[in-house]
DNA sequence: GTCGGTGCAAACACTTTGCATACCT
DNA sequence: AGGTATGCAAAGTGTTTGCACCGAC
């Protein structure tokens, strides 16, 4: 009981059906490793070092199926995927400049009242909120 | 005061050296006559109603431009650019059913805290907050 | 052994771009 | 007239998919 083996993985997948596999497994510790929001292409040469013959197509089916399974995020900048594990509820901010994703945790809402987030060094020009649901007619269609 | 003529477009392309074209002004009317937040083939099959011959390319040229000017605004949604007339600060709800982009003004952080838009039928089970902006990093870049 | 997963390459959807011609100013 | 905008087609980018083989269970 030393080495510490995390197995979130194969717990996630076999409970739909899906295989544990090795390819998944390092997929999803490479979008683990990294804080940066990394995009498909990212990861799949992250993978790669590891497993030098995966291919492209397999590691955007795994993080396909990672996010499905909620074991990651997807997000969307600039009309391309990217991934994110981490799971706790929190929003981004994106750089205007260098186009990189830094999390905002929940407590944005204070700080943005109280300007807490000039005060920790971002200088806020624009926010984008995006609300997901239901609309009226689907709401209604799905009640019936 | 009978015909509304709308000449926004001309005004705005010139005062930047670009100039006004029935393509251009066209493809400004269309996106205005939606409130759906069209996607460019969307406009292009519209506006290919108007002027047969009309290129794909040129359309995406025209919505870039008025995007640009500020003329327009630029939305993104499942990996493809959506396009929308509505220039007043607000918020979009996406259905996650019908994927449908519904117009929330910014009226809504009263709402959401009052459950109000439960009550205009809207059903919201997550939120994204972008914040756009510059990042410590780059702010301090720019102060050089 | 079975059935889902992988590698590979082709196909896809969306968008951009190079170039000769057309047209706005 | 001069230079920007257009039409057309090709190229680019990011992502998905069909299929034969491979490997987890």
């Amino acid at each position: 009981m030393c080495a510490k083996q995390i197995k979130p993985l194969s717990h996630g997948l076999k409970q739909k059906g899906h295989r544990s596999t090795r390819q998944r497994q390092i997929i999803l510790e490479e979008v683990q490793k990294r804080a940066s929001h990394p995009n498909a292409t990212e990861i799949y040469e992250a993978v790669r070092r590891r497993i030098p013959n995966v291919s492209l197509g397999t590691v955007y089916r795994g993080l396909g199926l990672l996010a499905e399974l909620g074991l990651i995020r997807r997000l969307e900048q600039d009309g391309s995927a990217r991934f994110d594990s981490n799971l706790s509820e929190h929003y981004h901010l994106i750089c205007t400049q260098c186009k990189g994703i830094f999390d905002i945790d929940t407590s944005i809402l204070e700080k943005l009242n109280t300007h807490g987030l000039e005060a920790d060094g971002f200088e806020i020009n624009g926010l984008k909120l995006e609300l997901h649901g239901l609309c009226p007619s689907c709401g209604n269609a799905a009640s019936d």
